[in-house]
DNA sequence: TTTTAGCACTCTTTTCAGTTGAGTGCTAAA
DNA sequence: TTTAGCACTCAACTGAAAAGAGTGCTAAAA
């Protein structure tokens, strides 16, 4: 069978009252308020046609009909309109422009934060290094007599700093020591080659400062590649309690279960290759009973030496494009960021994005 | 009328098994369970005299007892038996031990999710510069030729670390000009009584660098006293939804709308002072109808040159031996580790405290 | 005087049978 | 091809009845 014109409008009216409702459409509530002129009995031909076609579902005989996971697939590839960025969401993205200057390590935290907020659902980071992060140099400076401050710079000219404690006496001159010792052995590598046993091999160097350097080479290795080789966190769960879908606290707690781990789990949904930029969207899955109910629109970017997956994580019946719209916009200013890190206050909404999108709309 | 011994011993028998359970102790199940040698009827017209005292409540007529406030306070104060920590829970504590050459800056947030792991609870920490926090001097150091890192030094040895880009040339010149420009102005000052109005005036040192020096003072001015003034950080959210009281989602949203804001509301129910550390119980409370089921046990701790406030939340029925054996523990290490700086390996379980308890129960 | 058995009473929870109402599918007429 | 009409389905609601857990009171036992 064939998806008429006429299929299409109706399906997508379905889809549209049922993110907006979240109870099942009936054929006279699409009449009355889905801006369809044909009588019911007509609309439930074409409803019954499209739930042969796979693209609703009806949770019992009498209840309405309920898009399905490929109907929302058609809807965000085809079907949904444009969404208009709001101002609030243009103030709340000119904030993560305003971050530039700061900290750059907070920038992936700041832009999660702002997912939450401009779509009222929750957020999702994943951030891990990326294959072919380099070195350039360490730093060190001393901060007392007892500690120094270990910084280790990108190629990007973004900066890890470890504050070290040593525990013993500690002067300059350790200090340049220690770090041309680094520089030695680890600048240019990359940090995906770097081994722990590589790095205590640069301690066979130091003859009676072996003590001193053990632990220190230990924090060196961590700020390289360490603990946080990974790095998962999400944000915004409130506002997912606000949907019914949410209201069974299973829910929650199977869905908050899946980032507790190291991010394993939730990397299977989010399949992205490294060096793609584009938007994703998965679609809650029947197959996977802890995501059954949840969708995630996700893109991946690189963030100084980190490849970070962004994602909106909300009810299979989200707004996908209010979601999707945010993603890009934030995206396009994460990337303008990176970009021009010579013209500092370079505002998203009105630096000409090639998305056409935007003069229709805006 | 008096708490006799038997009147005590059976409000206890309740509360532990209130706590248990989650359910109203009836005379029956008590004398079954409770290790009460006693008849139902002579329980129930003990009980009738808890509950005149204030000591219990009934949900209904038909239903058992349940503690009042009063009855967890006195629980609290001197009912409930030691806890065994737990060698998991030493693990845990061993980990932070471990934390202690790493960044300073991190203890706060290894040290909550430890005592959500601990408990099986939520935890929160409120972080607030300490009154008479002062600024010892600033460092810099030039990353590349547009970004330099600037580095505040707290009198014991804390750093704050600010990677910032100007977008326009800089060399180490430049950073050792506005190095001891804001130390000239802020070393010795109290992070209490520097505004930016004040940042602002070191400007007009500058002629022709005003422009460069501009976005630099901003952000020092951040990184003296900005944005952080006081932090508010929950974890373990996840743990509380296991229990009964939370399956409700508007408890959970009310409980976690208490942090959303800048965390005025929660420090009204964490009543410290800056200067005392001894735990604090904060037992729900039927006039806040937000905390009305939850408990806080919480201290307060100086951690670098923050003040922070470690909190454990779970129910109203949460398990206090527990969760205050777990947060005394957790407090001690952090106390331990703060004052043995030169101690690196000091593990909390064998260091002698002055805890009388750990000779019987470990 | 204290403890306990017995029993009526209270109130929530569960169960079950109607009843309602939204929505469907099918048929036949427009 | 569209639509009106109608029988049918099924979740959701309603209200009454039954069950169950626990109490308070009384009077007997210890």
């Amino acid at each position: 069978m064939e998806l008429s014109e006429r299929k299409l409008k109706i399906l997508k009216s379905i889809i549209d009252e049922y993110i907006d409702r979240g109870e099942p459409v009936g054929s006279k509530h699409l009449m009355e308020y889905g801006n369809i002129s044909l009588s019911p009995a007509t609309i439930r031909n074409e409803m019954s046609d499209l739930e042969n076609m796979g693209y609703l579902d009806k949770p019992h005989a009498s209840a309405g009909r309920v898009p399905s996971g490929n109907a929302y697939r058609l809807y965000v590839e085809e079907l949904m309109q444009e969404y208009k960025t709001s101002s609030e969401q243009l103030d709340l993205l000119s904030e993560l422009t305003r971050f530039k200057t700061e900290e750059k390590d907070k920038i992936v935290e700041k832009a999660r934060k702002i997912m939450s907020k401009m779509t009222n659902y929750a957020s999702i980071t994943v951030s891990e290094n990326l294959p072919g992060a380099v070195i350039s140099r360490f730093e060190t400076m001393i901060i007392d007599s007892e500690s120094m401050l270990l910084v280790m710079i990108m190629p990007d000219g973004r900066v890890n700093t470890k504050h070290l404690s040593t525990g013993t006496a500690l002067d300059a001159n350790d200090a340049q020591i220690i770090k041309n010792a680094l520089n030695a052995h680890l600048s240019g590598r990359s940090l995906d080659d770097v081994s722990l046993s590589d790095i205590m091999s640069i301690e066979e160097e130091f003859g009676d400062m072996k003590a001193l350097v053990n632990p220190i080479l230990r924090i060196a290795y961590e700020a390289a590649v360490g603990s946080e080789r990974r790095s998962v966190e999400v944000d915004g769960i409130t506002n997912l309690l606000s949907y019914p879908e949410f209201k069974n606290v299973e829910k929650v707690k199977d869905l908050l279960g899946l980032f507790e781990q190291n991010g394993d789990t939730i990397k299977d949904f989010l399949p992205v290759e490294s060096d793609e930029s584009g938007l994703k969207v998965y679609i809650g899955d029947e197959e996977n009973s802890k995501l059954s109910d949840t969708s995630i629109v996700f893109c991946s970017l690189p963030v100084g030496n980190r490849n970070t997956i962004f994602g909106i994580l909300g009810p299979k019946r989200m707004d996908y494009k209010k979601a999707t719209n945010a993603l890009k916009r934030l995206s396009q200013t994460l990337q303008s960021l990176a970009k021009d890190e010579d013209a500092p206050r370079a505002i998203a909404e009105n630096s000409g994005f090639s998305d056409e999108k935007d003069g229709k709309t805006d």
